[in-house]
DNA sequence: AGGCTATCTGAATGAGCGTTCAGTACATGC
DNA sequence: GCATGTACTGAACGCTCATTCAGATAGCCT
């Protein structure tokens, strides 16, 4: 198939259309997470993607279809990354310590806080957003519960009701995570990490 | 002044073009918590305070004024509520349990959790709502700082570091908000209160 | 070679919406 | 009573922006 057909010219439209499809939507998310979802213009995804406008609506239907694979793409980007960066850690602390940093923002995926502010705010107004942050969220307490539940299993933390310890341990990430986003003089990426540990110690009894 | 000259048809523009601008702010409110930031429209706030639009823009200079002076009105009733609200109040542990039953949104000002999620994303973008939102998370921050050390002078609570219970217990109460603004089928009223409650008794040492 | 389809572009279209403006009503000061 | 200023209205203006559209290009099938 195709063979002698590769890039005849420059390498501007180096492969295929599923190329500049990806393109469109990492630059909808880029744009996304500077102008929010309120300020994003289908010029603003076309500049950062370098098309045409045409091409976004060519692609999606509606710049609220691509704001919405966008979306996704990032729903499945989200649980991959979290599957594979928790599988490379071993005990239990060591997996909590890591979804400690990886919320303070410090891993790769996770941890784009406006991003997740924004998807709230659209969630509040749009079924599909909804939906989406939901599924995030009901992921990242699971991951929660399961590290909790294995470290009881193991010993390390005393033995509590891990459904409440763990949605207790995210939504305080996320009331952290708020002024992290919003540039609170009184957060920074470290506080934030070591007033989320201390209250993880404090849950699970864990001697630190 | 003016005694003569009272309202001389029927009822409708009954007194003040003060009354009739606050009526404009309390519409503003309404149209932002149902619709957000980005979808209110000056017609939107028109309909709800029963003017014409061009009233709307002779008040408040733009859209983008109304939108200030009501987030600075809702500040200021904020302010007062919490105040009067916790003065009610008698001990500590009953103060603590106010705040618990304000955050849950069963107060009366406080607890507009679609409007806080709204004035965050605000914050990202614009200077003036960070300001805003800043200064109101510290007040509510403070409060509840006041309340613990009092608590922990009266010997109600252990011997904690107050600012980072404080700050732990507030971000809590935000992360736990979220998934209740959004209506998250894993979360009501009641399930808020009673896990904020247990964290504050944990972190407290409160014997329950 | 000659249609056919998929991909892509840039200009045109048209709707929605903030803001401006000309004008009305009414009270007050002179 | 007449001028003046404040409060207010509804229509008109003009701009921004999503969407449509008439092509251009190039591979694919026969």
């Amino acid at each position: 198939m195709a063979k002698g057909t590769l890039p005849s010219s420059d390498s501007l439209s180096a492969k295929a259309p599923e190329e500049r499809r990806e393109r469109i939507l990492r630059a909808t998310v880029d744009v996304v997470r500077t102008r929010g979802f309120a300020g994003a213009r289908v010029s603003d995804i076309a500049e950062a993607a370098g098309t045409s406008q045409g091409l976004i609506l060519y692609h999606f239907r509606s710049l609220a279809g691509a704001l919405d694979a966008a979306l996704t793409l990032l729903e499945d980007e989200f649980y991959d990354d979290l599957a594979r960066d928790l599988q490379e850690q071993v005990g239990p602390v060591e997996r909590l310590r890591h979804m400690a940093d990886l919320g303070a923002g410090l891993g790769p995926a996770v941890g784009d806080w406006r991003l997740w502010l924004e998807l709230w705010v659209r969630a509040l107004h749009d079924p599909d957003a909804r939906e989406t942050r939901e599924s995030l969220d009901r992921r990242w307490r699971a991951a929660l519960r399961e590290v909790i539940e294995e470290g009881v299993a193991a010993g390390e933390f005393a033995p509590v009701d891990a459904d409440a310890a763990a949605i207790r341990l995210a939504s305080l990430m996320d009331g952290l995570a708020i002024q992290l986003a919003l540039e609170d003089p009184d957060m920074t990426t470290e506080r934030l990490a070591d007033l989320w540990w201390d209250a993880a110690a404090l849950e699970l009894r864990m001697s630190l």
